[in-house]
DNA sequence: ATGGCCTAGGATCTAGGA
């Protein structure tokens, strides 16, 4: 079995991307981020045609979740507060970030947690409360699907060794301390990071910015990630990043992360 | 060079991304 995540930074800008990667890679669930459109407008019929089913979860312009699979997924919920109830979310759930379902014996949860902006910002407040309410999504849903695998654009780095030069980015957004214990914390319900299964090498990057000629001079983070339980972090055979999507013309400014188990 | 570039929405600019 295998899930991939991939940001692609609007479904309708990246819809003959994302179709042609699938083809090439026919995974059972691919996990999208940055869909930007709201779910009567997203182009389900161009993935029937591919034999998928699409579950979504948009809103106009910004945010957007969608999770793309070979087979009928089970209790798939959308937002925090079909887990958590209204009153712990708060209004966390009017930014369209979470999708999770069943697929087999895995659950997998798609996420698109908040960028931040900046440190010591509104947004950044935000990041960090959002990650404390996904710690507590997490931890309960981690008692009813003892299989989990977690996965999208987490928007944080992990270790200093996930960024081309992290000398210069010691309190920069992504890779903040408090952004970093905040992350921690999520992992401490009971999640280990797949890729770092299968090896310890910095240098591998999931994210280039646009600018700067930043994906050909490699100057890139590894922030998109698959986090898994117990049961799964065993199971799991392989995780890679295919870089290749990010060479192709008008490319998102991520690449996909695959996860095999 | 606290920038570069890209998207959506609505309009020739702004907000947001990371």
């Amino acid at each position: 079995m295998k899930v991939a995540t991939w940001n692609v930074n609007s479904i309708r800008s990246r819809l003959d991307h994302t179709r042609q990667w699938l083809q090439s890679n026919p995974v059972d669930v691919l996990c999208l981020q940055e869909t930007k459109v709201v779910d009567e407008d997203f182009p389900t019929p161009a993935f029937e045609e591919l034999g998928y089913i699409p579950y979504v979860y948009g809103q106009k312009s910004y945010n957007g979740v969608a999770l793309i699979s070979r087979q009928p997924m089970a209790a798939v919920q959308r937002g925090f507060s079909s887990v958590l109830g209204a009153d712990r979310v708060g209004n966390l759930d009017d930014q369209k970030r979470v999708i999770a379902g069943r697929y087999g014996d895995v659950y997998i949860v798609n996420l698109y947690v908040p960028n931040g902006n900046a440190v010591g910002s509104d947004k950044y407040a935000y990041k960090l409360s959002w990650l404390d309410c996904l710690r507590d999504y997490l931890a309960a849903l981690l008692e009813q699907h003892p299989r989990l695998n977690v996965c999208g654009d987490f928007n944080i780095a992990p270790e200093d060794k996930d960024i081309y030069n992290a000398d210069d980015k010691t309190n920069h957004i992504m890779a903040s301390p408090a952004e970093r214990e905040a992350l921690q914390k999520v992992l401490a319900v009971g999640l280990a990071d797949g890729f770092r299964k299968f090896t310890d090498e910095g240098g591998h990057f999931s994210w280039w910015d646009y600018r700067a000629g930043s994906f050909r001079r490699n100057l890139g983070w590894r922030i998109d990630h698959h986090y898994l339980s117990a049961p799964l972090y065993d199971r799991a055979t392989a995780c890679t990043i295919d870089i290749e999507p990010r060479r192709w013309d008008k490319p998102s400014d991520h690449t996909p992360v695959i996860l095999e188990f």
